[in-house]
DNA sequence: CGACATATTGACCTTAGTCAAAGAGGGTGG
DNA sequence: CCACCCTCTTTGACTAAGGTCAATATGTCG
């Protein structure tokens, strides 16, 4: 468990073929350091012009965004495998923070090593660039869903994409998952405000297509719910129609 | 104007100390080809399983997502120095599509001979990997705005970064700039309708804080628009409060 | 001039946000 | 074990930002 080794083949398959894992580049590295965080402590400090880059180990953490007025915008959400802070600490300057949404273990590697890593070692260049370029298609699906998507679709997307994600890891089962983290952070996360993302997965659940509860989501109707994920904002009014207060299945 | 090196010290300053523009990683590269491409022409298929990484030498293209419905997110605009597609020939697959807004001559370069070119020659993943992390903040910045800022906000913040890149590739005159693209397809990238950004473009207007139109942007008032910029959703109704119809000039 | 796409505007409606307040769980000190 | 405190979750009532529809300019191009 505290070999990077071992988490970074914590796929199902065991090999990690199709580099899905970003641990898999950095296994490579010397000199990482393991440390551990508390939920809610900051990882990355946001401005910091020395930052390190993280290979996510145990736990889920977060990058975010904070606005003048203390609003706050989720960039993304961490989950064993994934490098928090590598485009950052290519720049040299970290332009999100970056949080432990629970206690979380991490091994992390200042800037400056890395980039001299890379120097050194010509194969660690191609991993770290499908690192960084999956995160690229990631954050595509996120503004995808933040400028076109209905608040019903971006929740049901973003939460069957996590689901996805930890499959690949290896720590989802079935058609559920555990998911730890508040409302509150996932509205964050969705551009939405958390009392209305709380209405959103009320009628989730009374619509039998997913729960959101303590700590857990279950997809009730996984194919309902791919099909809710992709439409869009003024989408046929098909599968979520108008006004049934308390819906009906499928319906005519 | 077809050296490559010639638009890649297009910038104000001759040298690309910045590394700002993403053109100076692919001087480097051999067997360029040069293309054209007329407006509205596609220059990347989405869903292409074997595409180009370009150099954008002159003119403005845009990368987008479509969805079912026929709604389209544009997820970035591209100007001279720019490199579409880089991401996505690294992984092997578009996951987006990509257009020319105006007329543009590109550099391509197929994806295979990317990746060869990154492991023959370690010199040319240092700056790729550099043009990567700043597309990954920029993505973040367009989060930011999705997400948490209002429609008013979100224009004025997006005109003012594209008025800074154009100033760092030395296209930008005074406190304006000469902007190719139609309401239509700005409002797809700010994730709004087309009618209401024609509102709050009218509101901008005759405020006197910047005006859009007939294929420029000019900012009236430079510090305002700065400050609108960063303000959230539900910020301080201070700036931009709630009735005058025809607007007074900053006020009580 | 006619065909078309983009830009504007008005009238009206829906989605999502705001405010206020009441439950629910989980620790913790007594 | 219990009162107290916190944070997160829910719900109701109301507001507002932004979307939809329809129709009218404007502009460009062949």
């Amino acid at each position: 468990m505290t070999d990077i080794r071992a988490s970074a083949t914590r796929s199902p398959t065991g090999d990690d073929a199709t580099g899905d894992n970003d641990l898999a580049a950095f296994a490579l590295l010397p000199a990482f350091r393991r440390r551990q965080f508390q939920p809610d402590q900051e990882v990355i400090r946001e401005g910091d012009p020395a930052p390190h880059a993280y290979a996510l180990v145990s736990g889920w953490a977060f990058s975010y965004r904070l606005l003048a007025d203390g609003t706050r915008q989720v960039l993304a959400f961490h989950i064993p495998g994934d490098m928090p802070g590598l485009a950052d600490a290519l720049l040299g300057r970290s332009s999100a923070g970056c949080k432990a949404a629970t206690p979380i273990v991490a091994n992390s590697l200042p800037a400056y090593q890395l980039r001299a890593a890379l120097t050194h070692d010509p194969g660690l260049a191609a991993p770290v660039l499908r690192a960084l370029s999956r995160e690229a298609v990631a954050a595509q699906e996120r503004m995808v869903d933040l400028g076109r998507r209905s608040a019903v679709a971006r929740t049901v997307h973003m939460l069957l994409e996590l689901g996805e994600r930890l499959q690949r890891a290896g720590m989802a089962v079935g058609n559920g998952y555990a998911c730890p983290i508040s409302q509150i952070l996932l509205a964050d996360a969705l551009g939405l405000s958390a009392i209305h993302l709380n209405r959103v997965l009320r009628r989730l659940r009374e619509d039998g297509v997913l729960r959101f509860r303590a700590g857990h989501v279950v997809f009730d109707d996984p194919a309902r719910a791919r099909r809710l994920a992709l439409s869009s904002r003024q989408d046929t009014p098909e599968p979520y129609p108008g006004r049934p207060r308390h819906s009906t299945l499928p319906g005519p």
